[in-house]
RNA sequence: GGUCUCUUAGUAUAACGGUUAGUACAUCGGGUUUUCAUCCCGACAACGCGGGUUCGACUCCCGCAGAGAUCACCA
């Protein structure tokens, strides 16, 4: 079992298009087989600088390692399409020799022409209509063009299923570009022949392709792989495909957003497949275990970013509870906000301990966590208005913090427990509810529209800083 | 227009021809000593349409409709 993944370096990585990357991945490693990576960059005009190295990064950061490509080498390279020019020509060739391909230097108007001769009458173009009876002996600078032998064709798609098509689907396809560089059609054949790939796996937009790729295996006399088609992955909105122009964003930004590769790859795995149980949460052992091609759905999936954040909040959780919030805390790194910079990792964990499973991304941190690291802005307003407050008058609240502060300041441990009972004698003291009393406590202290449980949050800050922010809403409410 | 493909709630999906058509996200409601979230409980909500085959069809067959893909010296 060998698999691949063969992406254009014209940009960046999108959802649209990792799951052409997973699926093969993971039937490799079922099987024990290898998966390879091949650039395939022979459009010069499209070609992307860093593209390639965005691809890698991608993968690597998803876990979907290759075996075979760039960086690892392999025995079948070059793995990059644009060194390989040589290959192509010498195997074009020997269809030019057999009399299955022919050079062709008609100009790309006069094809046109007969393009426009076909839509007027309203039949299909077919280039093999018009093939020329005489074409030139090839020399460099010439397309080479396969010659179809057009007849009916059938096949098996793992997700498909059978597949037929007749002989209108098959044509003189170009093979070698004028520059020398082949067409994908053409190389991806020569590629995958070499490099022993036995499934190729992409997207539903080259079924229509795949008779005349059929062709060529019969003209190269060479087996062809298993082919299989996936459908898309749909716009949220619209039945397009997903793509950059309905703001795709690319796999990097979730990256950088805060979203687990364990959750990326669970969602998109997800996203169209299924075991046939009701599991949805799988790590990639699981998946890589359980995935097959027979139940990947075969029409297209609607992304829905929605999902994709509980998967990641799921995911969150998950890895804290497994493995602890220490092993956990590393990947946290810069998603901290900028209050936060002075402080220790000690400090980190602590407020990590209690806010993790709040987060749907790392990336919310950067709000939810500001008040642990700086003095909120007291705004009295905030406070006094709050739901469970606002049936009480300034003095009531500040008797209420003052109380509180007296007996705050008075326990010896500031452990989770002893600030629970404190704050249950306060509660009787007082004789307020939980939600009046909890509320201004939580407020003064935090500032923020929520937080962790109060003993939690009041044990994280410390018992200074606890204080002294009750200390300066009291203060202020004297002020006002 | 030709060719090919697809069709279960808003979304993703489950259901070897026999189920009150299941699950998850979303939405709405409720519960847990405040808030937000987690967690738990509950509600709403679907077999595109029309024929057949069958005792019985979401499931098999045919037709229709709708949607998508593709018809490049792009991949």
């Amino acid at each position: 079992m060998k698999t691949r993944f063969a992406p254009s370096p014209t940009g960046y990585i999108h959802i649209g298009n990792v799951r052409s990357a997973i699926y093969p991945y993971l039937l490799a490693k079922q099987q024990s087989g290898k998966f390879i990576l091949r650039i395939e960059d022979t459009d010069r005009a499209r070609f992307v600088e860093d593209a390639t190295t965005l691809i890698e990064d991608i993968l690597k950061w998803l876990g979907l390692d290759w075996d075979e490509g760039p960086i690892v080498g392999g025995p079948n390279g070059p793995y990059f399409q644009s060194e390989r020019k040589a290959i192509y020509l010498e195997w074009a060739k020997k269809l030019l020799a057999s009399g299955q391909a022919y050079a062709d230097d008609t100009d790309a108007e006069t094809i046109d022409k007969y393009r426009k001769v076909c839509y007027n009458k309203k039949i299909p173009f077919l280039y093999r209509d018009f093939r020329p009876e005489n074409p030139p002996q090839w020399q460099e600078g010439i397309p080479i063009r396969f010659k179809a032998d057009p007849k009916p064709r059938k096949w098996y798609d793992a997700v498909m299923g059978d597949l037929e098509a007749g002989p209108e689907t098959q044509d003189d396809i170009i093979l070698i570009k004028a520059d020398g560089l082949p067409t994908y059609n053409f190389a991806h054949i020569i590629d995958d022949y070499l490099m022993e790939v036995s499934y190729v796996i992409r997207g539903v937009e080259y079924l229509p392709s795949i008779p005349n790729y059929l062709a060529i295996y019969e003209a190269l006399g060479i087996e062809a792989p298993g082919l299989v088609s996936l459908p898309h992955i749909l716009a949220p909105s619209g039945n397009k495909k997903l793509g950059k122009r309905d703001g795709a964003k690319s796999v990097t930004q979730y990256r950088d957003d805060g979203i687990l590769p364990e959750a990326m790859l669970n969602y998109l795995a997800n996203l169209g497949w299924n075991d046939g149980t009701e599991e949805e949460i799988y790590t990639k052992e699981e998946l890589i275990q359980k995935f097959s091609l027979d139940k990947v759905q075969k029409s297209g999936a609607r992304y829905d970013e929605t999902k994709l954040l509980w998967m990641n909040g799921q995911w969150i959780r998950r890895l804290v509870n497994e493995e602890g919030v220490e092993k956990f805390y590393p990947r946290t790194q810069g998603f901290w906000p900028e209050s936060a910079t002075n402080y220790s990792d000690e400090d980190r964990i602590q407020v990590l301990g209690i806010i993790y499973d709040r987060l749907k991304t790392l990336g919310d941190l950067r709000e939810m966590t500001d008040y642990f690291f700086r003095d909120p802005q007291i705004d009295l307003d905030v406070l006094m208005k709050n739901k469970a407050l606002k049936k009480l008058s300034e003095e009531e609240v500040s008797g209420l913090l003052q109380q509180s502060f007296e007996k705050l300041n008075g326990l010896e441990d500031w452990d989770e427990q002893n600030l629970q009972d404190a704050l249950n004698e306060l509660l009787a003291e007082t004789g307020t509810k939980p939600a009046v009393l909890f509320s201004a406590i939580r407020i003064a202290v935090s500032f923020a529209p929520f937080s962790p449980a109060l003993p939690l949050t009041l044990k994280v800050l410390g018992k200074n800083t606890s204080l002294a922010r009750i200390q300066n809403v009291i203060t202020a409410i004297e002020n006002d």
